[in-house]
RNA sequence: GCCCCCAUCGUCUAGAGGCCCAGGACACCGGCCUUUCAAGCCGGCAACAGCGAUUCGAAUUCGCUUGGGGGCGCCA
């Protein structure tokens, strides 16, 4: 398998890229690029129905956000295409009519509504539901009065009722089902739309994949597949069954859990090198004790071999501090880059950004942000004309509003001739001042922190004061002065 | 109901017979640092689902039970 790995992620473009997929698509493209492989992208399109306009776009840039680039498919070509299954009904057709002539497959005229009743009927007796072959002998006298009443037949699989099929899974190990517990599933729909079993299996050999991974919830029709390529005389990839992504309720993951769809991700501000990094511990670790992986990492020590079996929770907490850890990593040119279009974003009013000012106040809080959305909010006091609080903040710990006037009183007298305004002469100033007043360091950093920020939370107060810039502060001073003397 | 898969701290996981009275990380709880917050550092809490069997020895092997998940569509 060393030269020959061709792995396909095969979306069908019927919603929003959900992460649960996306991992799948990582786990291919990990096992692609470690082995030096190929990694193709096919769109599953053969539902007409519940085909989503934007779908496919919405999947490609999930992809490409996350940097999973592929060497076959939509935008990029490639010899095996075309890479839209909607443009591949030829073949499946083809494939269907050879299995119909080998006495592998038959049209089945049964009308939706009697299939419904049928299944109805099994529920109720406690059987498992399933096709009942009723056209899988019929007469030639039979078919020609059936095709009266039923002029768009599907095309079934006529899977065989006895023995066993049995394969190994690359996680799993062996797996085996007995044939008769499996129906004869459809192969081509009324509307000459092939179904997924047919579609891709067809497409699996005709594009060479030779690994199929896939999360775990096809295990089961695995057996219908390997049936396929054996009656196509195909040879089959080898199937890795990959574990399933779970809510934090233990279910499949959905919608209502959350964010499912990447494109949240993006948005909630978390990074792609984090998010990469995060959902590939979704279900494979490397050691005991490595987890901050960068992409090539990743890339090099990625194996089968160490995909778990287990069912993973989607764990939003450690994605965050993950993410976080990312965001620190970042150079701070890097970060500001970053950061910039959640600030246009989220800085609703006036707010002209100026570089100079933005590219001061970044640093203060990159290693306060653990995604980048919240930075607007975690700096919109260095942008807002008018500070909103409550004008208690100001009045510190064991502190009253008078002693607190007089700390801002004071503070603002001494501030005004300060010359450079910057961190070090503010320290230098501020801490015998506090002494002065007969305050602890903390109350009158306290006290000024609010009438500066409007809030108790903030950067470390110097360095807010130097980039805030003199004339903020000493406004932001006095109004503080007067909110402490109204009432 | 039938079939398949799975089973270690709340969560992600390490562990492929003795290195494990089970290791790391997130979260949580303390402490240190400190002008708040964050970061960092130190410490703590917390798990082998149960029962049998194999073995000198089992989280690791086997069986059963229980639990969880998935599948059983003219959806993928």
């Amino acid at each position: 398998m060393k030269n020959h790995v061709r792995v396909r992620y095969a979306p069908s473009p019927t919603g929003y890229p959900h992460v649960g997929n996306i991992r799948t698509a990582l786990f291919n493209w990990l096992f692609a690029r470690h082995h030096g492989g190929s990694f193709i992208v096919r769109i599953e399109d053969t539902d007409v129905a519940r085909g989503v306009e934007g779908a496919v776009e919405a999947i490609l840039d999930g992809l490409k956000w996350l940097g999973m680039d592929w060497d076959e498919g939509p935008g990029v070509g490639g010899s095996y295409g075309p890479y839209y299954q909607s443009q591949r009904l030829d073949k499946y057709r083809a494939s269907a009519e050879r299995l119909i002539a080998q006495g592998n497959a038959y049209y089945c005229y049964c009308s939706p509504e009697r299939l419904e009743q049928m299944r109805a009927e099994q529920i109720r007796r406690k059987q498992p539901p399933g096709y009942d072959r009723r056209c899988r002998d019929l007469s030639q006298s039979e078919i020609a009065g059936c095709r009266l009443e039923n002029k768009n037949p599907v095309v079934r699989f006529k899977f065989p009722t006895e023995g066993k099929t049995t394969f190994t899974d690359m996680v799993r190990g062996e797996v085996t089902f007995e044939n008769a517990r499996i129906d004869d599933f459809v192969l081509m729909k009324s509307d000459g739309y092939p179904t997924y079993h047919l579609a891709s299996v067809v497409d699996d050999h005709l594009m060479e994949i030779s690994h199929v991974l896939r999360a775990e919830e096809w295990l089961s029709s695995a057996p219908r597949h390997l049936q396929l390529y054996q009656a196509l005389g195909f040879e089959p990839p080898r199937f890795a069954h990959l574990p399933m992504l779970l809510g934090t309720d233990r279910s499949k993951l959905s919608k209502r859990h959350g964010a499912v769809s990447i494109t949240e991700y993006k948005e909630q501000g978390y990074l792609p090198e984090a998010m990469v990094n995060f959902l590939a511990l979704l279900g494979w670790s490397l050691d005991d004790k490595t987890e901050i992986m960068s992409r090539q990492e990743l890339i090099e020590n990625f194996s089968l071999e160490r995909v778990s079996k287990t069912a993973a929770i989607f764990n939003r907490e450690k994605l965050e501090w993950m993410n976080g850890v990312y965001i620190r990593k970042l150079s701070p040119e890097d970060f500001i880059k970053r950061a910039t279009p959640f600030l246009e974003e989220g800085l609703p009013e006036e707010v002209p950004l100026s570089d100079d000012y933005v590219r001061r106040i970044m640093p203060l809080i990159q290693e306060r942000a653990r995604t980048l959305a919240e930075i607007p909010g975690l700096t919109d006091f260095f942008f807002t004309k008018k500070l909103e609080y409550e004008t208690e903040l100001l009045v510190g710990k064991k502190m009253d509003r008078e002693s607190a006037g007089r700390a801002l009183s004071l503070s603002l007298e001494k501030l005004k001739p300060l010359e450079p305004f910057d961190e070090n002469s503010l320290e230098a100033l501020l801490r015998p001042l506090a002494m002065e007043l007969g305050l602890k360091t903390g109350q009158l950093f306290g006290t000024l922190r609010v009438a500066v920020t409007g809030r108790t939370v903030a950067p470390p107060l110097f360095q807010t004061m130097a980039v805030l810039g003199k004339e903020r502060c000493l406004g932001r001073i006095r109004e503080a002065i007067t909110s402490l003397n109204r009432v």
